[in-house]
RNA sequence: AGGGGUAUCGCCAAGCGGUAAGGCACCAGACUUUGACUCUGGUAUUCGUAGGUUCAAAUCCUGCUACCCCUGCCA
């Protein structure tokens, strides 16, 4: 294989091990414990794994870490799935840790016999008191020094169920006395009995992720196992696995910090809790900061994965702005996106001079690569927003204003003749009269006009649900504050019915996710079959 | 007897002894049938800190400091 250019130092990892051809090709897998959904901290981690498998031309497996069944549950695997196909990433195998049962039981008994495992009768409670302190070694256990035999026979009894949960585990015998306080003697074993989601009640005795972890990467052929920093000082442990149960050099554990973003939760017991309680509507509450949440946001799994590739990768704790993702998002809809007009707000534009109903043609998107366009008609009464039109205009207001000319996008430009109020001095309607020939490429056109506005036309207008997302504080120990409602936030439909957020306001000292109520607005756009509406997804065209 | 990590612009992040890439955010102009987009220009004399080695250090050495992770029969 020819050499690949590293852009991170995992990948300076990979070049190593085939330049030195300790390896052919490079393995990675992505191991999700299926026990609640994805969220874009896990999309790191997939654009890691799914990324090395990519750019070397090897493999990636997606294997459920499911070891400890009284957690997960197949709701959980299949929505892992979907998300990760969402994505755009294939995997070679699909593997469950729990079809490794057999074989990691094998592992243990070699253990074993090798004189490197025993049965403890120790309580949790008598594990921790002995397991001493960050600054204290830990003491042996009493059953430390069974013999092989009798660890053989009590191991097996584990197995077939004579012992109720709690009373004994399997553990590793290394060093009581080591400063890593995973090495002292950590369990691998444990009797548990629930019902797996995958293997009914066949079994009562389950492995512990660190003896299960490096034997399910050895048993694959994983070459890489990536995982993220808390693992750190588990890679002893991995290794001491890995090379008692015969394995080599490989697989190698490589860790790097894991996502963490502004004004975002994280925390999977915490995103639980939300739906757990009703707080949102479920795991993909577009609210949630879940894969599947950003795809009811109508986020583009292809922004996601570019936020992913330019946050790059580091072993250094770090929060990156979730402007970035915004940034990566709004960048792809600018040019994938089509534009419709919507009116939020709507106040009757009557076109006085208007003769009869045209229909033309408008493009969808002038940033896209391919143009293609759709039919608006114009006729003789529009809508426009209320916040186009000004009786008293603001200083530096480019919209229309009495006496003044504005161009409605796409179409005539028009000028202002009079303007109606109610009984409270609220716009009713604007009278004006278009300028003929003053669409694009006629002689009009050129006629400079402080701005240009959306309209609908108010025949064949439909009404759009308007989502309004709302924020909920959060204070440093995840709880619940007073709400606030900024205006910036909010979730067009298009026609497809994919939701595009807007710009998101800042908050500096709180941390918060979206929270809040769908409120029903009516906007008027055009019938099914036209496309309309708006910039949605894009910074708010119209500034302060 | 504690161990393991990390420290480069407001936020990510390149850099691996030869004199601080890039992206986000921000500021200023230009352009514009979306006040968007796009474009142009501007943003670290300095790399946690104090010393040392060297003609030359963010990069090597030494000592400090700050932050993160580890005492589940979770993963």
């Amino acid at each position: 294989m020819e050499e690949i250019k590293s852009t991170n130092f995992i990948e300076e990892f990979i070049n190593k091990d085939l330049a030195d051809g300790k390896i052919e090709e490079v393995v990675t897998r992505f191991p999700p414990e299926p026990n609640g959904y994805l969220h874009i901290g896990h999309a790191k981690s997939l654009c890691i794994n799914f990324g090395m498998k990519e750019k070397y031309n090897g493999k990636c497996n997606l294997r459920y870490d499911d070891t400890n069944p009284s957690k997960e549950d197949v709701e959980y695997v299949n929505s892992i799935k979907e998300d990760i196909k969402w994505l755009g990433f294939e995997w070679d195998e699909e593997l469950y840790a729990s079809d490794y049962f057999d074989r990691m039981y094998d592992c243990a008994v070699l253990l074993i016999k090798k004189g490197l495992a025993y049965v403890c009768d120790y309580t949790a409670e008598q594990i921790k008191a002995t397991r001493g302190t960050l600054t204290q070694p830990g003491e042996e256990s009493p059953w430390r020094g069974r013999s092989i035999e009798e660890n053989l026979r009590l191991f097996e009894e584990m197995k077939e169920g004579k012992y109720a949960d709690g009373t004994k585990v399997l553990r590793a015998k290394i060093d009581m006395a080591s400063p890593n306080i995973n090495m002292r003697d950590p369990v691998i074993y444990r009797v548990l009995r629930a019902t797996h989601h995958r293997t009914g009640d066949k079994w009562c005795i389950y492995p512990m992720y660190d003896f299960a972890h490096p034997l399910e990467d050895a048993f694959e052929g994983i070459t890489h196992s990536i995982c993220t920093l808390e693992f750190e000082d588990h890679r002893p442990l991995y290794d001491w696995v890995k090379v008692n149960c015969g394995f080599g050099d490989f697989p190698r554990q490589i860790e790097f910090a894991r996502l963490g973003m502004t004004r975002t939760i994280m925390s999977k017991r915490y995103l639980k809790k939300l739906v757990d309680e009703g707080k949102v509507s479920g795991w993909s509450d577009p609210r949630m900061p879940t894969l599947s949440g950003m795809k009811e946001r109508g986020y583009p799994p292809e922004a996601i994965r570019r936020f992913c590739q330019e946050i790059g990768v580091s072993k250094s704790q770090s929060e990156v702005d979730v402007c970035m993702l915004e940034h990566f998002v709004r960048d792809y809809l600018n040019v994938n996106a089509d534009r419709m007009m919507v009116v939020k707000d709507p106040i009757k534009l009557i076109v006085a001079n208007a003769a009869e109903d045209e229909i033309y043609q408008i493009e969808n998107n002038p940033n896209a690569e391919v143009k293609t366009t759709h039919a608006v008609s114009f006729s003789r009464e529009l809508y426009i927003d209320r916040d186009d039109f000004a009786p008293v205009p603001p200083p530096k207001y480019k919209r229309l204003v009495p006496g003044g000319k504005v161009r409605l996008k796409g179409s005539y430009i028009l000028e202002y003749v009079s303007h109606e109020c109610d009984a409270d001095g609220n716009v009713t309607s604007v009278t004006c009269n278009y300028i003929p020939d003053s669409i694009s490429g006629g002689v009009n056109a050129s006629i400079k006009v402080k701005g240009v506005i959306q309209w609908v036309n108010a025949k064949d207008c439909i009404d759009l649900t308007l989502h309004e997302y709302d924020y909920l504080l959060l204070d440093g120990d995840g709880d619940f504050n007073d709400r606030l409602t900024p205006d910036s936030h909010k979730i067009y439909p298009n026609a497809k019915g994919e939701r595009y957020l807007s710009d998101a306001k800042q908050y500096d000292r709180f941390q918060f996710m979206r929270m809040g109520y769908f409120s029903a607005v009516k906007d008027y756009g055009k019938d099914g079959k036209y496309e309309f509406n708006q910039i949605t997804g894009l910074k708010d065209s119209y500034g302060k």
